[in-house]
DNA sequence: TGGGTGACCATAG
DNA sequence: ACTATGGCCACCC
């Protein structure tokens, strides 16, 4: 078992827990899972989430600013904002609304 | 062994 | 709003 498979999984219970409406950002993942993996990681187990047997809402993280920074690696580059705008995020210009509003911090949510 | 890259982040100017 | 730097860490030449 390869230690990055264990890596890729947290990323993706973590994202999974994400309430509908809300997102988060890469490095608030990467702090949550030990400061240890860098944020870069974080993108790097997203661009596998797309082969997950169990769905990833990956459209429901972005970078720190509220950029859909990952939607070029969406089946179009626009699913990403049409989900979020589904779920009543706003987007604008590739940029979340209210970022601050929607944010939602698993190392505060999830406190243990 | 080393360089380039990346769905990142923070700080500085 | 923009670029530039340095840090981050795994991957692929």
């Amino acid at each position: 078992m390869k230690q990055h498979e264990d890596f890729f999984q947290m990323v993706f219970d973590v994202v999974r827990l994400i309430p509908k409406g809300r997102v988060t950002n890469y490095g608030a993942i990467a702090k949550y899972l030990g400061a240890a993996r860098s944020s870069r990681m974080v993108g790097w187990a997203m661009n596998a989430s797309h082969a997950q047997k169990k769905k990833v809402p990956a459209h429901r993280v972005v970078n720190r600013n509220g950029e859909l920074t990952g939607k070029h690696h969406f089946a179009t580059p626009f699913l990403m904002q049409e989900l979020l705008e589904k779920e009543g995020v706003v987007v604008k210009n590739d940029k979340i609304k209210d970022f601050n509003k929607y944010f939602w911090d698993p190392t505060k949510e999830l406190e243990l």
